[in-house]
DNA sequence: TCGATTCCTTGATCGTCATTCAAGAGGCCG
DNA sequence: CGGCCTCTTGAATGACGATCAAGGAATCGA
């Protein structure tokens, strides 16, 4: 069994194209952004996207999982505020990446590739809330229901052009409303 | 200046046309039904479509009106409950249109028409719950993020799977937390 | 009745897009 | 060398939304 070639060294290329692809989703959109403009941002032929990702869909959940690991690493590593916060700033770490959240619910209807990673983000922010609450002292039990009330707020904040004075309060709201159950 | 013709007499052609879209939008989804097959389904050639309507949104914003219709009236004449129970008869009468959420979602970048729809949408929804948490004894100040935090809850049970309990829960949760304002 | 005007419908076509195909360049191993 | 793998590409394919040019049918003024 002969192996050939110098063997992933240039799968550099493969950053390059996820690149080119991040800056436009976030720019136009995905649906405005066609293989062939990432291929040109990326400096490559259309096709040889293919020979990295199986389709649009697998490029488009590379570009998420990149805005995932750096939000939460800076989520993280973040000064510990309190809830109202610490909410704020997530809405805010995410805002760039807003319009891709619309596309996601909508794609997560017609590729199983992005069902999948729609449910694993759905999950991972569910942990996260909840261990946010318990350190806020509300029992898991009354917690299940505030977890979501929490994440499709957000998501709402993303999706709808907000003030900033706006969002401050909603969160406040929020974590008010929880701290008092 | 000759007046010709029957004039509109036919123009139920067009209700015809929202039908088929109708059905096939709430059945497959918007991005997934074709001009073609709209047209077959209501009988005529897909060109005709564009007589009736300027394009893919505005059609889709005609059956976006025909369901909210629907679906306010439902609500105006419904019996009276607490708010959580009326909460919750919204999310399952909006539930066989709740594909369409993250359509237009996405389509408010696309297209003008969409965004329009969807702001006048918002607009009516907050006047709805401002109008329950009026009567619930909330002052219009506090309610202002409150009513946002319902409206984005409501768009993300219809987004995601939801089991009927925790819908409930999730309902009364709101309700409870607005009341405790 | 005749022709002009408007309403409505359609077959054919266009341009764009995601995706696939067939072909090949260039390095590695035996 | 010769076969085989990794990677790249120009050209094609097929689907879709949308447009065009051409007419049929109904009504009006003359």
């Amino acid at each position: 069994m002969p192996r050939n070639k110098v063997q992933q060294q240039p799968a550099e290329k493969r950053q390059e194209i996820v690149d080119a692809a991040r800056t436009l989703f976030l720019d136009v959109g995905y649906e405005s952004t066609s293989m062939t403009a990432i291929a040109a941002a990326a400096g490559v032929a259309s096709n040889t996207i293919y020979w990295y990702f199986k389709d649009k869909d697998e490029l488009l959940v590379a570009v998420l999982d990149a805005e995932l690991e750096q939000g939460l690493s800076k989520f993280l590593n973040s000064p510990a505020a309190d809830s109202a916060g610490r909410l704020l700033m997530v809405v805010n770490q995410l805002q760039q990446a807003s319009r891709l959240v619309a596309t996601v619910h909508t794609r997560m209807h017609l590729s199983p590739t992005i069902a999948a990673w729609h449910d694993r983000f759905h999950e991972l922010s569910e942990i996260l809330i909840q261990a946010e609450m318990k350190e806020a002292g509300i029992p898991p039990e009354k917690a299940k229901s505030l977890i979501k009330i929490w994440v499709f707020t957000v998501e709402g904040l993303l999706s709808h052009p907000t003030s900033e004075a706006e969002k401050r309060e909603i969160c406040a709201a929020l974590a008010g409303g929880a701290s008092r159950q």
